[in-house]
DNA sequence: TATTGTTATACTCTATAACTATA
DNA sequence: TATAGTTATAGAGTATAACAATA
């Protein structure tokens, strides 16, 4: 780390909120214009994802998942069903609730969205070896686990 | 790192190019808000620690620095000159140039803008060790490097 | 009265293209 | 012809507030 001399104060280039926002920016355009080939924009791809792993969801649940605002969610979620590529349905037990699931149309898209997603991790992360990558992910779920806390904190 | 039994696919919160842009979107905010007390944005307060930095520069250069458009750029320029942050004069060897220099307000600025990053980094790192801290630098250093080679090959 | 979801809207950040002036 | 800077404009992403339906 470089420190100014004169002012005791660490150069920008070393300051990592100023890194991270920076590295983080880099990335969400690279998976934009990855995703592209696929039709869809990053939030559509990253609750097709969540779909794929976890199965049908509430709302709620990808709003807690993605951490977005529920209006983005909802904006998201028009548009998927609109393409026919998620559908949401009443929840019998409690009918505030819409369930969301993928169709198969959907189905079929997560494995394009997968290599996408693939192919830019290692334009990214290509010089980091395995164990760098992994390191960098703890490191990185840390930090989401920090803010996470802190807003919850802030909520109360 | 957790892989799904069926699809061998990563899980989504495992996909480290969509932790990368969360995380670095949640840098983002957080720098927003904390130099909302100085009255500066988030690229305006960039700007001004690289004039705090570094010294006059050419708009050029901090287009580099920064990593931004031309045009974003002349915009927070535009900005700071109005509020009398930073002052562009013309450079008399090359009078296509503009230098940019932080004006005595500006200088003043830095040391509040400073403490603002200094209090995010604290909440978004609190449970990271000096080590790590400076282990996630390089890590994103490098990431950043690689973004930068990869752009540079595709204009070529 | 609280919760789930929705709509309308506005704001920030960034990128694109066309332009001026200097070299 | 190329470079430094500028302008106008459009797009993506996000957040806010007011609202409807259900619990």
């Amino acid at each position: 780390m470089t420190v100014d001399e004169r002012s005791g104060r660490r150069q920008a280039t070393d300051r990592l909120g100023l890194v991270l926002a920076k590295s983080g920016h880099i990335a969400s355009v690279r998976i934009r214009k990855a995703l592209a080939v696929t039709g869809l924009k990053p939030g559509h791809g990253h609750v097709l994802l969540w779909l794929s792993d976890s199965g049908p969801m509430s709302q709620q649940a990808l709003i807690e998942a993605l951490g977005v605002d529920p209006s983005v969610l909802v904006a998201i979620l028009n548009d998927l069903e609109r393409d026919g590529i998620a559908v949401r349905r009443r929840d019998p037990a409690d009918r505030r609730r819409h369930i969301v699931e993928m169709s198969e149309r959907g189905a079929a898209l997560v494995d394009e969205v997968d290599a996408a997603l693939t192919a830019v991790e290692q334009e990214l992360f290509v010089d980091l070896d395995d164990g760098e990558i992994d390191l960098l992910r703890r490191l990185l779920a840390r930090v989401r686990a920090n803010a996470d806390e802190d807003a919850c904190a802030g909520e109360a």
